[in-house]
DNA sequence: TGGAGAATGTTGACTTCGTCAACATACAGC
DNA sequence: GCTGTATGTTGACGAAGTCAACATTCTCCA
């Protein structure tokens, strides 16, 4: 039985904690996870928990940390398997949308400073850095490329991560018209922000 | 004393609530606002309040749609006093992220089903519907005069909300390098999503 | 190999918070 | 002035996060 690093009492509680509170979130939104509940569905007492994490706050940042892995590990792929055109960067943001509308209550928390309410989590904050440095090198090729105009390649990051995750942010918020077709509307977006980069304006 | 419609024990508990809601959101965000706190600060006890809102949601939400309305009557300034040129929506768009780094806890609220918790206000959901139906009417304004391209106005102002949306919400969250020069990365956002709605592609 | 000490899990208790019910009081209008 | 309703207060309950004390199990070395 030396397969497993910890195998004690339980067997990588901690693992199947994050697992069970993203489950838990993706089921019934943040609320419904509770230090409580999430014990019971791993047959472990309510304060089990706090053997592996200092308090909630600290698994749910764990569960948001995954979170943007997870994103980034598919917009990798997609980055990966398209051709090196341009379009890969249609196909990247739409993918990212997808992600958002597939799992709404744990993108939200991947976002909830509400919920997670701890000022800079370093963990949470090298996610999230992972994620846009991905996105920088993928615009760093296209401008070497002569795709995409020259200029600061973060910056143009920031504004097409923007685009995104805003309306990422609006749909799975219920703020756009269900009547509207949300395809339609991604690639929408998707190819506003791609002209928009592809003017290429040698501002700041 | 016949000046307020209702000046019974307190003289208008219902909105001073409101304001002071908003007023600790904005001091120690949302985890701060308990109805415990709200009713001392205000000087009546921790139930009051549940004689005006029947639960600390519908509080909130009072709070967020509030907030909504303020952006809105900011924008419709903005819009007015602009010369009605194009520019205005880089005004309108300046303004927006403005407004969320002004208030950052607010917006965050405002954005909070997590905070929130209610499926589909209709409050909430007229609130933002009138910011939204504000911007689709100046970018009919400009494709009237063939500024902007022509084609779905709603569709173009989901992405344009998208675009401003995603930026203050990246910035709020501590998502941007603080090395960044922001008020450069507002007006490259800005210009590359109006340079992105004149491409007009003709697409849905 | 057997025990010491650390890692892990449990139980009881405390605190804070949202909320309701029962009670108290102030206001409007007849 | 009296009645009823609008408004506010107090006490209590349950849910939840968390800590301390205790219990159990694993690791590892003498």
């Amino acid at each position: 039985m030396a397969e497993r690093a910890h195998a004690y009492h339980h067997g990588d509680l901690r693992a199947a904690l994050v697992e069970e509170a993203a489950a838990m979130i993706s089921e019934g939104g943040a609320a419904s996870v509770t230090m409580r509940a999430i014990g019971g569905r791993l047959g472990v007492s309510r304060a089990a928990p706090y053997r592996h994490f200092p308090d909630k706050t600290a698994l749910l940042i764990a569960v948001a940390v995954q979170g943007f892995e997870r994103l980034r590990g598919r917009l990798e792929s997609i980055a990966a398997d398209s051709p090196s055109r341009l379009d890969r960067l249609l196909r990247m943001g739409e993918e990212y949308v997808r992600f958002a509308l597939e799992h709404p209550a744990h993108y939200r928390l991947m976002w909830g400073k509400e919920a997670i309410a701890r000022q800079d989590e370093p963990e949470l904050r090298e996610a999230a850095g992972a994620l846009l440095q991905h996105l920088v090198g993928v615009i760093e090729s296209h401008q070497t490329r002569g795709e995409i105009g020259p200029g600061d390649s973060r910056a143009r990051a920031y504004v097409a991560w923007s685009a995104v995750h805003g309306l990422a942010s609006l749909l799975i918020e219920g703020q756009i018209d269900p009547k509207v077709d949300v395809e339609g509307l991604i690639r929408q977006t998707t190819e506003t922000l791609l002209a928009g980069l592809r003017a290429s304006r040698p501002t700041t």
